[in-house]
RNA sequence: GGAGAGGUGACCGAGUGGUCGAAGGUGCAUGAUUGGAAAUCAUGUGUGCGGGCAACCGUACCGAGGGUUCGAAUCCCUCCCUCUCCGCCA
C-alpha cells in the first residue's frame, strides 16, 4: 500500500537534511530539481511552475557564502594581528594597519549584506510552494476524483422529508441566526438552551474520548497568535486572506495577532524551535478551540445554516513522530477522529484526496464526511493529515534520533476530532424524528441529561 | 499604565572592547576504581551553514534587529520578553 519514495531517494541521501522526500529546501531542491517538479506538478503544473529559479539562486547563494566566509577568514585573522600589535603598542604601525583593515571589512558587510537579501528571496520563493504529494497519493484533477476508502455506518431512511439542520434547530428554539446577524452579521451562529449545551458536550465528550481512551494529552492554547506561528503551519505567507487579523491602533502594526483559523496552528507551535529527544516521540495533543475564517472567496456557497461560519467550534487532535512512523501514525490519527463518529452513531464515508485536492501544507489526506440528509450528500466533518517535515522545517521542529545524534526533522500530523458545529448540526440531521424532536446519541445522553430534544415550550 | 531589575550553552552562573563558542558548577555520556552501587578521578558533551569520502577545517550564532569600531557577548539605539513594586482589572 505504501509505495516508498521513489527509487533516487536511495540512490544518493543528501547531506545535510532528513532522507526522506517530503520537504522543500533549497538544497534538496536544486540537487533533485527534476524530482520534485515531476513530483509538484501531479498537483498542478501552476505548482510545479513555482521551482522556476530556485535552483539557480541556490547555487548563487553557495558561491557567496563561500566568498564571504573567505573574506570573513581573512578579517578575523588581521584582528588577531591587531590584537598582537595594541599588546606591543606600536601606535603608528596600528594606525596605517587600521586603514587597510577598514576596506576588508567594508568588504566583508557588502558580502554580509548580499547574502541576507539573498536567503530572504530564496526563503520568500520557498515558503510559497506547497508541499509535494506522497508516492501513495492517487492523481485527479479535482475533489470529485477523490477515491471513497470506505462507507460506515447506515445511512437514516425517513418515513417523511427529513429537514434541515436550520428549520429544526429553529423550531427546537436552540439555534437563532436572524440574531446571530443582528449580532455579528452573515456566518455567525447564537445557541440556546439545549443547543448552547449540546455544543458544550461535544466539546467535552471528544475532549473526553482522545484524553482517556487514545492517549492524548489536553492541551488549551492562546486564540490568537503571531504570523510567526501561521507561517510553521503554512497558513502564511500565501493565504492571509483567509484569516481575521487583529490590531491595537496601528493597522499597520508588523506585531499584529491573528485570529487562529484551527487549533492546529498554536499546537502545532508548541513546540517551534525545538529539539525533542526520540523516547518522548510520539506525541499526541488533543486541542478544543474556536476557529476563525474569513471565507474569503467562498460567497454563495453553504450560506444557509451552520456549515460554513465565520467562527465554529472544534476539538483538533495532533501528533509529531519520527518520519518513519509517518504513514501509520496518520492511520492511527485517522482512526480515532472516526471513533467520534462511531460513537456517536452518525453514518459517515473515508475519502482520499487526490493530488490536486490536497491542501497547501499536506503530503497525504484522509477527509471524513458525514452524511447529511436535507442535502443527500456526504460532507467533510474532518480533516486529517500528514505533512512530512513541510510543516516541521517551516517551525523548526526537530528530534534527535539517537542519544547524542544529530538532530533531525520530525514528521507533524493532525485532524479535526471533529469540528463541533458540523457534529451539531449532523446530529440534528440525522436523529431528527416525526415529530420534530431529536434523539441524542446514547454517548451524549450522561451529558445532556435528556435523551431528546423537544420544543421548548 | 507608572517605577526599577534582568535576558549568556540542557540547567545555574562568570564574563564591560581583541587571547571568548565563551570560566566555574550542575546534569548527561564514556572510561578508571568497586563483588555491585554510591562517592571519587579522567575525558567528552550546542546548533545552522559552506567545504571534505572521512578525520576534520572554515564561518555564523551570548533575547531580536540596527549602529559605532580594524575588531562587539562586552559600547550606543530600537523592539520583544521575564521578574519585583505600585495602579487598574475578569
Amino acid at each position: 500500500m505504501w509505495a516508498s519514495g521513489s527509487a533516487s531517494a536511495t540512490d544518493r541521501p543528501p547531506r545535510s537534511f532528513s532522507e526522506n522526500l517530503h520537504m522543500l529546501d533549497a538544497r534538496h531542491v536544486s540537487e533533485h530539481l527534476d524530482e520534485v517538479r515531476a513530483q509538484l506538478a501531479r498537483r498542478s503544473p501552476d505548482d510545479a511552475a513555482l521551482l522556476d529559479g530556485v535552483a539557480e539562486l541556490a547555487k548563487k547563494r553557495r558561491e557567496l557564502v563561500q566568498k564571504t566566509e573567505k573574506l570573513q577568514m581573512e578579517r578575523n585573522a588581521a584582528s588577531d594581528g591587531m590584537a598582537a600589535l595594541a599588546k606591543s603598542g606600536d601606535r603608528e604601525a596600528m594606525q596605517a594597519r587600521r586603514e587597510e583593515l577598514k576596506k576588508l571589512s567594508d568588504e566583508v558587510k557588502r558580502g554580509e549584506t548580499a547574502l541576507s537579501e539573498l536567503e530572504a528571496a530564496i526563503s520568500e520563493k520557498l515558503l510559497g510552494i506547497p508541499n509535494v504529494p506522497h508516492a501513495s497519493v492517487p492523481d485527479g484533477k479535482t475533489d470529485a476524483d477523490n477515491p471513497v476508502l470506505r462507507v460506515v455506518g447506515e445511512v437514516p431512511k425517513f418515513d417523511f422529508k427529513p429537514k434541515a439542520h436550520w428549520e429544526i434547530g429553529e423550531a427546537l428554539g436552540i439555534l437563532d441566526l436572524d440574531r446571530a446577524a443582528k449580532l455579528s452579521g452573515a456566518r455567525f451562529s447564537l445557541l440556546f438552551g439545549a443547543g448552547a449545551r449540546l455544543e458544550r458536550a461535544l466539546a467535552t465528550f471528544m475532549l473526553d474520548l482522545h484524553t482517556r481512551e487514545h492517549g492524548y494529552t489536553e492541551v488549551y492554547p492562546p486564540f490568537m497568535v503571531k504570523a510567526e506561528a501561521l507561517r510553521g503551519t503554512g497558513n502564511l505567507p500565501k493565504f492571509e486572506a483567509d484569516l481575521f487579523k487583529t490590531y491595537r491602533g496601528d493597522p499597520n502594526d508588523k506585531d499584529a495577532l491573528y485570529l487562529i483559523p484551527t487549533a492546529e496552528v498554536p499546537v502545532t507551535n508548541v513546540h517551534a524551535g525545538e529539539i525533542i529527544e526520540a523516547d518522548e516521540l510520539p506525541i499526541a495533543y488533543a486541542a478544543y478551540s474556536p476557529c476563525f475564517r474569513s471565507e474569503a472567496g467562498s460567497y454563495g456557497r453553504d450560506v444557509r445554516g451552520l456549515i460554513r461560519q465565520h467562527q465554529f467550534d472544534k476539538v483538533e487532535i495532533v501528533r509529531f513522530c519520527a518520519p518513519e512512523d509517518g504513514p501509520a501514525q496518520l492511520e492511527l490519527l485517522t482512526g480515532h477522529a472516526e471513533n467520534v463518529l462511531k460513537r456517536l452513531g452518525l453514518a459517515y464515508r473515508v475519502v482520499e484526496h487526490v493530488t490536486a485536492d490536497l491542501t497547501f501544507s499536506s503530503t497525504k489526506s484522509y477527509d471524513l464526511e458525514v452524511w447529511l440528509p436535507s442535502q443527500e450528500a456526504y460532507r467533510e466533518i474532518s480533516s486529517c493529515s500528514w505533512f512530512g517535515d513541510f510543516q516541521a522545517r517551516r517551525a523548526q521542529i526537530r528530534y534527535r534520533p539517537e542519544p547524542k545524534g544529530k538532530p533531525r526533522l520530525l514528521h507533524t500530523l493532525n485532524g479535526s476530532g471533529l469540528a463541533i458545529g458540523r457534529t451539531w448540526l449532523a446530529i440534528l440531521e440525522q436523529f431528527q424524528q416525526k415529530d420534530g424532536s431529536v434523539l441524542v446519541p446514547e454517548a451524549l445522553r450522561a451529558f445532556m441529561g435528556t435523551e431528546r430534544l423537544v420544543p421548548a415550550k
